[in-house]
DNA sequence: TAGCGGTTAGTACCAGGTTCTAAAAGTCAT
DNA sequence: ATGACTTTTAGAACCTGGTACTAACCGCTA
Protein backbone atom coordinates (compact mmCIF):
# COMPACT_ATOMS: atom_id res chain seq x y z
CA UNK A 1 0.00 0.00 0.00
CA UNK A 2 0.87 3.28 -1.08
CA UNK A 3 2.07 5.55 2.08
CA UNK A 4 2.16 9.12 2.98
CA UNK A 5 5.59 9.94 4.62
CA UNK A 6 5.32 12.47 7.83
CA UNK A 7 6.74 16.24 6.06
CA UNK A 8 7.87 16.86 9.02
CA UNK A 9 10.73 14.27 8.39
CA UNK A 10 12.00 16.26 5.38
CA UNK A 11 13.68 13.53 3.95
CA UNK A 12 12.15 12.93 0.49
CA UNK A 13 11.34 9.35 -0.04
CA UNK A 14 9.46 6.83 -2.57
CA UNK A 15 6.71 4.61 -1.97
CA UNK A 16 7.44 0.81 -1.32
CA UNK A 17 6.81 0.27 -5.41
CA UNK A 18 9.11 3.16 -6.79
CA UNK A 19 11.92 2.43 -4.41
CA UNK A 20 12.10 -1.17 -6.05
CA UNK A 21 11.48 -0.01 -9.02
CA UNK A 22 14.39 2.37 -8.76
CA UNK A 23 16.69 -0.02 -7.33
CA UNK A 24 16.41 -2.45 -10.04
CA UNK A 25 17.43 0.64 -12.30
CA UNK A 26 20.29 1.57 -10.13
CA UNK A 27 21.75 -2.23 -9.84
CA UNK A 28 21.17 -2.57 -13.86
CA UNK A 29 23.04 0.21 -14.73
CA UNK A 30 25.50 -0.42 -12.06
CA UNK A 31 25.42 -4.24 -11.08
CA UNK A 32 28.84 -3.24 -9.01
CA UNK A 33 27.19 -1.29 -6.26
CA UNK A 34 26.74 -2.50 -2.57
CA UNK A 35 23.74 -1.87 -0.39
CA UNK A 36 25.94 0.47 1.33
CA UNK A 37 25.92 2.70 -1.84
CA UNK A 38 22.10 2.33 -2.52
CA UNK A 39 21.13 3.25 1.31
CA UNK A 40 22.64 6.78 -0.10
CA UNK A 41 21.17 6.82 -2.99
CA UNK A 42 17.50 5.81 -1.66
CA UNK A 43 17.79 7.52 1.69
CA UNK A 44 16.64 4.45 3.27
CA UNK A 45 18.21 2.11 5.54
CA UNK A 46 20.78 -1.12 4.46
CA UNK A 47 18.03 -3.66 6.03
CA UNK A 48 15.01 -2.20 3.52
CA UNK A 49 17.45 -2.54 0.67
CA UNK A 50 18.02 -5.98 1.49
CA UNK A 51 14.74 -6.62 2.23
CA UNK A 52 13.71 -5.31 -1.39
CA UNK A 53 16.67 -7.34 -2.78
CA UNK A 54 15.07 -10.77 -1.20
CA UNK A 55 11.67 -9.88 -2.57
CA UNK A 56 13.46 -8.79 -5.90
CA UNK A 57 14.89 -11.39 -5.95
CA UNK A 58 18.39 -9.36 -6.66
CA UNK A 59 22.00 -11.75 -5.36
CA UNK A 60 23.74 -9.71 -3.68
CA UNK A 61 26.58 -7.70 -5.15
CA UNK A 62 29.31 -10.88 -4.98
CA UNK A 63 27.09 -13.30 -6.20
CA UNK A 64 26.25 -11.37 -9.11
CA UNK A 65 29.87 -10.04 -9.88
CA UNK A 66 30.17 -14.35 -10.02
CA UNK A 67 27.48 -14.91 -12.17
CA UNK A 68 29.04 -12.07 -14.51
CA UNK A 69 32.23 -13.72 -14.07
CA UNK A 70 30.91 -17.26 -15.07
CA UNK A 71 28.81 -16.22 -18.13
CA UNK A 72 32.06 -14.15 -19.51
CA UNK A 73 34.08 -17.23 -19.05
CA UNK A 74 31.51 -19.57 -20.77
CA UNK A 75 31.39 -17.34 -23.70
CA UNK A 76 35.59 -16.96 -23.70
CA UNK A 77 35.34 -21.00 -23.88
CA UNK A 78 32.69 -20.89 -26.68
CA UNK A 79 34.50 -17.89 -28.19
CA UNK A 80 36.79 -20.16 -29.94
CA UNK A 81 34.45 -22.64 -31.16
CA UNK A 82 32.85 -19.45 -32.81
CA UNK A 83 35.04 -20.13 -35.66
CA UNK A 84 31.69 -20.71 -37.61
CA UNK A 85 28.65 -17.38 -37.03
CA UNK A 86 25.92 -19.71 -36.97
CA UNK A 87 24.58 -23.12 -36.67
CA UNK A 88 25.59 -25.62 -39.38
CA UNK A 89 22.98 -28.17 -39.45
CA UNK A 90 24.37 -30.05 -43.09
CA UNK A 91 27.75 -29.80 -44.02
CA UNK A 92 29.04 -32.24 -47.20
CA UNK A 93 32.61 -30.79 -48.00
CA UNK A 94 33.04 -29.75 -51.21
CA UNK A 95 29.55 -30.07 -52.01
CA UNK A 96 27.12 -27.96 -50.20
CA UNK A 97 26.00 -26.95 -46.29
CA UNK A 98 23.68 -25.16 -45.00
CA UNK A 99 23.18 -23.05 -41.34
CA UNK A 100 20.80 -21.37 -39.12
CA UNK A 101 21.29 -18.14 -37.99
CA UNK A 102 18.86 -16.37 -35.49
CA UNK A 103 18.94 -12.35 -35.54
CA UNK A 104 18.74 -11.38 -32.07
CA UNK A 105 19.02 -7.97 -30.57
CA UNK A 106 22.64 -7.55 -30.58
CA UNK A 107 22.66 -7.98 -34.30
CA UNK A 108 20.20 -5.30 -35.26
CA UNK A 109 20.54 -1.38 -35.63
CA UNK A 110 18.38 -0.25 -32.35
CA UNK A 111 16.09 2.23 -34.32
CA UNK A 112 14.98 0.09 -37.26
CA UNK A 113 15.49 -3.32 -35.73
CA UNK A 114 17.13 -4.22 -38.95
CA UNK A 115 19.95 -6.97 -39.40
CA UNK A 116 23.56 -4.87 -39.65
CA UNK A 117 24.62 -6.29 -43.43
CA UNK A 118 27.59 -8.01 -41.79
CA UNK A 119 26.21 -10.34 -39.36
CA UNK A 120 24.58 -11.42 -42.55
CA UNK A 121 27.72 -11.48 -44.42
CA UNK A 122 29.51 -13.04 -41.97
CA UNK A 123 27.45 -16.09 -41.39
CA UNK A 124 27.05 -16.15 -45.55
CA UNK A 125 31.30 -16.37 -45.30
CA UNK A 126 31.71 -19.11 -42.30
CA UNK A 127 29.59 -21.03 -44.37
CA UNK A 128 31.80 -20.74 -47.49
CA UNK A 129 34.89 -20.84 -45.70
CA UNK A 130 33.48 -23.94 -43.79
CA UNK A 131 32.40 -25.49 -47.01
CA UNK A 132 35.79 -25.93 -48.15
CA UNK A 133 37.48 -29.00 -47.35
CA UNK A 134 41.10 -27.33 -46.75
CA UNK A 135 43.59 -27.02 -44.15
CA UNK A 136 43.39 -23.52 -44.88
CA UNK A 137 40.45 -21.59 -46.83
CA UNK A 138 40.53 -17.95 -46.67
CA UNK A 139 37.83 -15.57 -48.93
CA UNK A 140 39.35 -13.56 -51.83
CA UNK A 141 36.03 -11.79 -53.20
CA UNK A 142 32.73 -11.52 -52.64
CA UNK A 143 29.84 -10.02 -54.68
CA UNK A 144 27.27 -10.12 -52.28
CA UNK A 145 23.30 -8.81 -53.29
CA UNK A 146 21.23 -7.91 -50.12
CA UNK A 147 17.62 -8.87 -51.60
CA UNK A 148 15.44 -7.37 -48.34
CA UNK A 149 16.00 -6.61 -45.00
CA UNK A 150 16.18 -9.21 -42.10
CA UNK A 151 14.57 -8.28 -38.78
CA UNK A 152 14.97 -8.93 -35.39
CA UNK A 153 13.59 -12.27 -34.55
CA UNK A 154 13.83 -13.81 -38.09
CA UNK A 155 15.44 -16.48 -38.73
CA UNK A 156 18.06 -16.81 -41.71
CA UNK A 157 18.96 -20.12 -43.33
CA UNK A 158 22.01 -19.88 -45.47
CA UNK A 159 22.48 -22.73 -48.21
CA UNK A 160 25.99 -22.63 -50.00
CA UNK A 161 26.92 -24.45 -53.32
CA UNK A 162 30.91 -25.02 -54.14
CA UNK A 163 30.53 -24.13 -58.11
CA UNK A 164 33.96 -25.13 -58.77
CA UNK A 165 37.28 -26.68 -58.44
CA UNK A 166 36.19 -28.82 -55.36
CA UNK A 167 38.60 -30.90 -54.19
CA UNK A 168 41.19 -29.33 -56.41
CA UNK A 169 44.05 -26.50 -55.72
CA UNK A 170 43.44 -22.76 -56.00
CA UNK A 171 40.50 -21.31 -55.69
CA UNK A 172 37.02 -22.06 -55.51
CA UNK A 173 33.77 -20.24 -55.96
CA UNK A 174 30.53 -20.97 -53.41
CA UNK A 175 27.27 -19.65 -53.67
CA UNK A 176 25.58 -18.81 -51.02
CA UNK A 177 21.38 -18.18 -50.84
CA UNK A 178 20.36 -17.10 -47.49
CA UNK A 179 16.17 -17.15 -46.66
CA UNK A 180 13.92 -16.63 -44.04
CA UNK A 181 10.76 -18.71 -44.53
CA UNK A 182 10.56 -19.13 -48.47
CA UNK A 183 11.98 -15.73 -49.13
CA UNK A 184 15.44 -15.20 -50.35
CA UNK A 185 16.57 -12.22 -48.51
CA UNK A 186 20.93 -12.36 -49.18
CA UNK A 187 22.49 -13.50 -52.31
CA UNK A 188 26.49 -14.15 -52.25
CA UNK A 189 29.28 -15.40 -54.56
CA UNK A 190 32.34 -15.85 -52.81
CA UNK A 191 35.81 -17.09 -54.37
CA UNK A 192 37.72 -18.89 -51.61
CA UNK A 193 41.36 -18.81 -51.61
CA UNK A 194 42.73 -23.15 -50.44
CA UNK A 195 45.06 -23.47 -48.21
CA UNK A 196 47.23 -25.58 -50.98
CA UNK A 197 47.63 -22.62 -53.15
CA UNK A 198 50.54 -20.34 -52.48
CA UNK A 199 49.07 -16.97 -52.09
CA UNK A 200 45.85 -17.09 -49.18
CA UNK A 201 44.21 -14.08 -49.34
CA UNK A 202 42.02 -13.54 -46.29
CA UNK A 203 39.27 -14.55 -44.22
CA UNK B 1 66.59 -23.36 -2.92
CA UNK B 2 65.43 -27.28 -3.51
CA UNK B 3 64.54 -28.97 -1.00
CA UNK B 4 64.41 -33.44 -0.48
CA UNK B 5 61.58 -33.55 1.82
CA UNK B 6 61.81 -36.83 4.11
CA UNK B 7 60.27 -39.76 2.74
CA UNK B 8 59.01 -40.43 6.25
CA UNK B 9 56.07 -38.10 5.80
CA UNK B 10 54.88 -39.95 2.95
CA UNK B 11 53.40 -36.89 1.63
CA UNK B 12 54.39 -35.96 -2.55
CA UNK B 13 55.32 -32.53 -2.38
CA UNK B 14 56.73 -30.56 -5.20
CA UNK B 15 59.69 -27.88 -4.99
CA UNK B 16 58.33 -24.55 -4.22
CA UNK B 17 59.32 -23.66 -7.91
CA UNK B 18 57.18 -26.13 -9.71
CA UNK B 19 54.47 -25.92 -6.92
CA UNK B 20 53.89 -22.17 -7.77
CA UNK B 21 53.45 -23.83 -11.67
CA UNK B 22 51.58 -25.96 -10.96
CA UNK B 23 49.69 -23.36 -8.44
CA UNK B 24 49.76 -20.74 -12.10
CA UNK B 25 48.20 -23.59 -13.71
CA UNK B 26 45.41 -24.90 -11.86
CA UNK B 27 43.97 -20.87 -11.22
CA UNK B 28 44.24 -20.82 -15.38
CA UNK B 29 42.56 -23.89 -15.62
CA UNK B 30 40.00 -23.09 -13.22
CA UNK B 31 40.11 -19.16 -12.28
CA UNK B 32 37.19 -20.05 -9.49
CA UNK B 33 39.11 -21.93 -7.39
CA UNK B 34 39.70 -21.35 -3.78
CA UNK B 35 42.71 -21.61 -1.68
CA UNK B 36 40.93 -24.09 0.50
CA UNK B 37 41.00 -26.07 -2.58
CA UNK B 38 44.23 -25.19 -3.55
CA UNK B 39 45.44 -26.97 -0.46
CA UNK B 40 43.95 -30.40 -1.19
CA UNK B 41 45.28 -30.42 -4.63
CA UNK B 42 48.76 -29.15 -3.99
CA UNK B 43 48.94 -30.45 -0.19
CA UNK B 44 50.72 -27.58 1.45
CA UNK B 45 48.87 -25.40 4.31
CA UNK B 46 46.57 -22.90 3.49
CA UNK B 47 49.28 -20.08 4.49
CA UNK B 48 51.60 -21.37 1.69
CA UNK B 49 49.56 -21.09 -0.82
CA UNK B 50 48.75 -17.52 0.27
CA UNK B 51 52.09 -16.58 0.04
CA UNK B 52 52.70 -18.20 -3.08
CA UNK B 53 49.53 -16.22 -4.47
CA UNK B 54 51.65 -13.09 -3.17
CA UNK B 55 54.85 -13.68 -4.73
CA UNK B 56 53.26 -14.42 -7.66
CA UNK B 57 51.41 -11.48 -7.84
CA UNK B 58 47.65 -13.42 -7.97
CA UNK B 59 44.74 -11.75 -6.79
CA UNK B 60 42.12 -13.48 -4.08
CA UNK B 61 39.56 -15.27 -6.01
CA UNK B 62 36.49 -12.30 -4.91
CA UNK B 63 39.56 -10.20 -6.97
CA UNK B 64 39.72 -12.25 -9.71
CA UNK B 65 35.94 -12.58 -10.21
CA UNK B 66 35.27 -8.85 -10.09
CA UNK B 67 37.62 -8.46 -12.63
CA UNK B 68 36.54 -11.06 -14.92
CA UNK B 69 33.15 -9.34 -14.62
CA UNK B 70 34.02 -5.62 -15.17
CA UNK B 71 36.17 -6.96 -17.99
CA UNK B 72 33.03 -8.73 -19.52
CA UNK B 73 30.80 -5.53 -18.26
CA UNK B 74 33.31 -3.26 -20.35
CA UNK B 75 32.86 -5.31 -23.30
CA UNK B 76 28.98 -5.57 -23.26
CA UNK B 77 28.80 -1.59 -23.30
CA UNK B 78 30.77 -1.32 -25.74
CA UNK B 79 29.36 -4.02 -27.90
CA UNK B 80 26.01 -1.58 -27.32
CA UNK B 81 28.39 1.37 -28.72
CA UNK B 82 29.20 -0.76 -31.41
CA UNK B 83 26.54 0.47 -34.33
CA UNK B 84 30.37 0.65 -35.59
CA UNK B 85 32.71 -1.29 -36.01
CA UNK B 86 36.36 0.57 -35.74
CA UNK B 87 37.09 3.72 -34.48
CA UNK B 88 35.84 6.79 -36.73
CA UNK B 89 38.35 9.11 -36.90
CA UNK B 90 37.50 11.48 -39.73
CA UNK B 91 33.63 11.91 -41.49
CA UNK B 92 32.84 14.06 -43.78
CA UNK B 93 28.86 13.12 -44.33
CA UNK B 94 27.98 12.15 -48.00
CA UNK B 95 31.82 13.28 -48.76
CA UNK B 96 34.72 10.16 -47.02
CA UNK B 97 35.38 8.75 -43.65
CA UNK B 98 38.68 7.14 -42.35
CA UNK B 99 38.37 4.80 -39.59
CA UNK B 100 40.89 2.41 -37.69
CA UNK B 101 40.55 -1.08 -36.38
CA UNK B 102 42.87 -2.95 -34.82
CA UNK B 103 43.01 -7.07 -35.05
CA UNK B 104 42.41 -8.75 -31.92
CA UNK B 105 42.59 -12.03 -30.84
CA UNK B 106 38.95 -12.64 -31.01
CA UNK B 107 38.95 -11.62 -34.65
CA UNK B 108 41.38 -13.92 -35.91
CA UNK B 109 41.24 -17.49 -36.64
CA UNK B 110 43.32 -19.07 -34.23
CA UNK B 111 45.12 -21.67 -35.98
CA UNK B 112 46.56 -19.16 -38.45
CA UNK B 113 46.60 -15.80 -36.72
CA UNK B 114 44.40 -14.05 -40.07
CA UNK B 115 41.83 -11.92 -39.67
CA UNK B 116 38.11 -13.56 -40.66
CA UNK B 117 36.58 -11.58 -43.43
CA UNK B 118 33.87 -10.56 -41.80
CA UNK B 119 35.41 -8.08 -39.39
CA UNK B 120 37.19 -6.41 -41.59
CA UNK B 121 33.78 -6.52 -44.10
CA UNK B 122 32.02 -5.35 -41.01
CA UNK B 123 34.67 -2.66 -40.71
CA UNK B 124 34.13 -1.20 -44.02
CA UNK B 125 30.57 -2.03 -43.85
CA UNK B 126 30.00 0.19 -41.49
CA UNK B 127 31.70 3.04 -42.59
CA UNK B 128 30.12 3.02 -45.84
CA UNK B 129 26.97 3.63 -43.77
CA UNK B 130 27.68 5.89 -41.47
CA UNK B 131 29.18 8.07 -44.32
CA UNK B 132 25.60 8.47 -46.14
CA UNK B 133 24.19 11.23 -44.24
CA UNK B 134 20.73 10.03 -43.68
CA UNK B 135 18.24 9.05 -40.92
CA UNK B 136 18.36 5.09 -42.67
CA UNK B 137 20.81 4.20 -44.51
CA UNK B 138 21.23 0.02 -45.62
CA UNK B 139 23.78 -1.67 -47.49
CA UNK B 140 22.03 -3.27 -50.77
CA UNK B 141 24.75 -4.82 -52.75
CA UNK B 142 28.64 -5.17 -52.57
CA UNK B 143 31.52 -6.24 -54.23
CA UNK B 144 34.61 -7.24 -52.29
CA UNK B 145 38.20 -7.71 -52.59
CA UNK B 146 40.60 -9.34 -50.11
CA UNK B 147 44.03 -8.15 -50.95
CA UNK B 148 46.15 -9.55 -48.82
CA UNK B 149 45.79 -11.73 -45.45
CA UNK B 150 45.26 -9.51 -41.97
CA UNK B 151 47.25 -10.42 -39.52
CA UNK B 152 46.80 -10.15 -35.40
CA UNK B 153 48.16 -6.70 -34.31
CA UNK B 154 47.59 -5.00 -37.17
CA UNK B 155 45.62 -1.92 -37.41
CA UNK B 156 43.70 -1.53 -40.48
CA UNK B 157 42.83 1.81 -41.86
CA UNK B 158 39.67 1.88 -43.68
CA UNK B 159 39.02 5.02 -45.97
CA UNK B 160 35.45 5.42 -47.68
CA UNK B 161 34.93 7.67 -50.38
CA UNK B 162 31.13 8.82 -51.76
CA UNK B 163 30.87 7.98 -55.33
CA UNK B 164 27.92 9.44 -56.09
CA UNK B 165 24.66 10.74 -55.74
CA UNK B 166 25.62 12.71 -52.90
CA UNK B 167 22.56 14.44 -51.09
CA UNK B 168 20.24 12.87 -53.35
CA UNK B 169 17.72 10.44 -52.43
CA UNK B 170 17.91 6.79 -54.21
CA UNK B 171 21.02 4.37 -53.54
CA UNK B 172 24.54 5.40 -52.92
CA UNK B 173 28.09 4.58 -54.09
CA UNK B 174 30.63 3.87 -51.18
CA UNK B 175 33.79 2.85 -52.59
CA UNK B 176 36.10 1.60 -49.20
CA UNK B 177 39.93 0.91 -49.35
CA UNK B 178 41.46 -0.48 -46.21
CA UNK B 179 45.45 -0.38 -45.49
CA UNK B 180 47.85 -1.37 -43.20
CA UNK B 181 50.37 1.11 -43.32
CA UNK B 182 51.18 1.72 -46.90
CA UNK B 183 49.81 -1.29 -48.19
CA UNK B 184 45.94 -2.00 -49.45
CA UNK B 185 44.58 -5.12 -47.65
CA UNK B 186 41.00 -4.74 -48.93
CA UNK B 187 38.95 -2.71 -51.03
CA UNK B 188 34.83 -2.93 -51.65
CA UNK B 189 32.13 -1.26 -53.40
CA UNK B 190 28.92 -0.91 -51.10
CA UNK B 191 25.70 0.23 -52.69
CA UNK B 192 23.58 1.86 -50.09
CA UNK B 193 20.37 2.37 -49.73
CA UNK B 194 19.38 5.41 -48.38
CA UNK B 195 15.62 6.18 -46.14
CA UNK B 196 13.99 8.51 -48.59
CA UNK B 197 13.78 5.50 -50.61
CA UNK B 198 10.92 3.60 -51.12
CA UNK B 199 12.53 0.28 -50.11
CA UNK B 200 16.00 0.21 -47.93
CA UNK B 201 17.27 -3.42 -48.59
CA UNK B 202 19.80 -3.98 -45.46
CA UNK B 203 22.51 -3.49 -43.32
C1' DT C 1 75.68 -24.55 16.64
C1' DA C 2 73.82 -20.69 14.44
C1' DG C 3 71.62 -19.07 10.41
C1' DC C 4 68.57 -19.34 6.54
C1' DG C 5 64.89 -20.60 3.29
C1' DG C 6 60.65 -22.51 3.34
C1' DT C 7 56.54 -23.89 5.73
C1' DT C 8 52.93 -23.86 9.10
C1' DA C 9 49.94 -22.19 12.92
C1' DG C 10 47.27 -18.87 14.99
C1' DT C 11 45.14 -14.51 15.93
C1' DA C 12 42.95 -10.20 14.74
C1' DC C 13 40.63 -7.96 11.32
C1' DC C 14 37.97 -6.91 6.94
C1' DA C 15 33.97 -6.42 3.38
C1' DG C 16 29.76 -7.55 2.25
C1' DG C 17 26.84 -9.84 3.05
C1' DT C 18 22.67 -13.69 5.41
C1' DT C 19 19.47 -14.91 9.06
C1' DC C 20 16.87 -14.00 12.77
C1' DT C 21 14.42 -11.43 16.38
C1' DA C 22 12.36 -7.44 17.88
C1' DA C 23 10.81 -3.01 18.04
C1' DA C 24 9.39 1.39 16.14
C1' DA C 25 6.92 4.10 12.78
C1' DG C 26 3.38 5.06 9.45
C1' DT C 27 -1.39 4.07 7.57
C1' DC C 28 -6.06 2.75 7.57
C1' DA C 29 -10.68 1.52 9.10
C1' DT C 30 -13.64 2.07 12.54
C1' DA D 1 -8.09 7.61 19.54
C1' DT D 2 -7.59 2.53 19.11
C1' DG D 3 -6.27 -1.65 17.23
C1' DA D 4 -4.72 -4.13 13.18
C1' DC D 5 -1.62 -4.10 9.66
C1' DT D 6 2.27 -2.96 6.65
C1' DT D 7 6.66 -1.09 6.32
C1' DT D 8 10.93 0.26 8.05
C1' DT D 9 14.70 0.10 11.13
C1' DA D 10 17.96 -1.78 14.54
C1' DG D 11 20.97 -5.09 16.34
C1' DA D 12 23.30 -9.29 17.16
C1' DA D 13 25.16 -13.66 15.60
C1' DC D 14 27.14 -15.85 11.88
C1' DC D 15 29.25 -16.71 7.13
C1' DT D 16 32.99 -16.87 3.33
C1' DG D 17 37.19 -15.94 1.69
C1' DG D 18 40.13 -13.67 2.30
C1' DT D 19 44.49 -9.87 4.35
C1' DA D 20 48.10 -8.67 7.74
C1' DC D 21 51.00 -9.90 11.07
C1' DT D 22 53.59 -12.56 14.60
C1' DA D 23 55.73 -16.59 15.95
C1' DA D 24 57.29 -20.95 15.70
C1' DC D 25 59.14 -25.00 13.48
C1' DC D 26 61.70 -28.02 10.13
C1' DG D 27 65.57 -29.36 7.38
C1' DC D 28 69.73 -28.27 5.64
C1' DT D 29 74.22 -26.17 5.40
C1' DA D 30 78.22 -23.27 6.42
Amino acid sequence: MERRYKEETGIERLPKRQRQQRLVELIDENPFVTDRELTRRLKVSIQTIRLDRMELGIPELRERMKLMAERSYDQVRSLDAEEVIGDIIDLQLDRSGISIFEIREEHVFSRTQIARGHHIFAQANSLAVAVINDEIALTASADLRFVRPIHLGEKCIAKAYVRSNPGKAGRAKVEVLSYVGEEMVFQGNFIIYRSDDKKPLDS
